[in-house]
DNA sequence: TTGCTCCTCACGTCACGTGAGGTGGC
DNA sequence: TTGCTCCTCACGTCACGTGAGGTGGC
């Protein structure tokens, strides 16, 4: 007859082990010796093997005892089923694997693809990670909200873009963040934000209504970059001077 | 700002998972409204994705809190050493499958190779399923105490069926199982047994001095085979009566 | 006597889950 | 007032791990 520690050592689980499946009454109790030692027979060895199989696949104990009092056909189901399960566990792995992987080089874990794809056109534009990262934490405030519109929107933004003039003004824009707070460009900048805004309005009102961005997101977007830069802090001052509300909401908001 | 289901919900994880990671310190507090609720900047998202993808790929909570205070350089090796462990994972994943498919259908799990194709080869000789049964149990505590000896042993025992007398005696004595206990057979059978060991006493003499098992296990291997048929009583009382000690002790005690 | 294996409580651990009782704005 | 989300304790759960204190044969 076998000892605990030689069941426990056979099935490679501790000796603790096999006690707490006396315990849930998942193994029955063998038979003491004269010491009160536990002596076991050929079947406990059977049936240690198969709780522990079952257990290392995953299946709860509760669902193990079930299982080992199933009918063959039923426990052939139940297999299949777990089988299913531990392949589903492969799969998880896998994309963990990518996901893990992904964490020593940055963005994208907490964005959607499409967007991903926008922050390296602004990269590639030469916008510098300053305001590459402002816009990656607008963006990944979005997609927590709206994780529905965020396909919409990142195409209207990108599609901006395409437009020279807007390209040079965010251009602009990025590099003004280490001006000085009376550089005399922040007026001109701040006019040609204006005019380029007002030529384009038709277009820019047919986006916005399809947009529904409240005024608290927007007002969050607002504060996160502007308190940063003394210059973009003067630019909006100027933008508001001139009857605007603030340059995030630049296009949102119509001349007083 | 996101409130806490707007993050939780973001990185698929709980409300209660968030507060957790908050009490271990994993992600900082942030601040409160007026109300008291917490209130989360973009920041929370990607700290929270961080903790989330490190922690499902099974890193222990403590050890993620060490890994986001880590260096690029560190934290690089880190993740190649969590990627070694998802992909082990993996390959025990497989053998979990491989075991729990073949625990619908039978032995294989408590024993070596070579012991499934020896009990195979008992079987493809017309042996019973009950005296296999007994064979796979004998050999499932031997394999438990003497991992070591199996293969030796295995290769002697299946060497023995080379013998064509051995065989036929095998299968008689399987067979005698439902004989009644005063079949006049049995003493036949217990002369041809005492007749074979003592024609080949030399080779089985040359076999035992290798082979360490004790009394107490040989003895164990009697009890739980005899208990069962009468027949197999019947037939050592027989032996003993010619001056052996018991059927399974046949080829290792001398006759008195 | 020392060392080893076993025994039985019984509390600890890990990563949360689950009420219990209460607040604040629609 | 009802419903919803949030809040803070604080105990529960799952599958064991880990001493604490003791026994029995070499």
């Amino acid at each position: 007859m076998l000892t605990i520690s030689e069941l426990a050592g056979f099935a490679g689980v501790t000796i603790r082990t096999v006690r707490h499946y006396h315990d849930r009454g998942l193994l029955p109790e063998p038979g003491r010796d004269a010491s009160g030692y536990r002596r076991y027979d050929a079947q406990a060895v059977v049936d240690l093997i198969r709780i522990r199989t079952l257990a290392e696949a995953g299946v709860p104990l509760s669902r193990v005892s079930a299982l080992l009092q199933a009918d063959p056909e039923e426990f052939a189901r139940a297999v299949e089923e777990i089988d299913r399960d531990l392949r589903a566990q492969t799969r998880r792995i896998q994309e963990n694997r990518r996901r893990v992987a992904s964490l020593v080089s940055g963005d994208g874990l907490a964005l959607p693809p499409e967007v991903v794809t926008y922050l390296e056109m602004l990269r590639s534009m030469g916008l510098s990670e300053r305001i590459v990262t402002i816009e990656r934490d607008g963006w990944i405030l979005l997609s927590a909200r709206y994780p529905e519109l965020v396909g919409d929107l990142i195409g209207q933004k990108a599609a901006a873009f395409d437009d020279e003039i807007f390209r040079r003004l965010y251009l602009m824009f990025d590099q003004s963040y280490s001006w000085s707070p009376d550089d005399p460009r922040i007026e001109v900048m701040a006019d040609l934000m204006i005019t380029y805004m007002t030529q384009d309005q038709e277009r820019m009102q047919a986006a916005l209504e399809q947009v529904p961005i409240e005024e608290s997101l927007a007002g969050l977007l607002d504060a996160q970059a502007i308190t940063t830069a003394p210059a973009w802090r003067r630019l909006e001052e100027v933008l508001i001077a001139r009857g605007y509300k603030g340059w995030t909401n630049l296009s949102r908001i119509e001349p007083a």
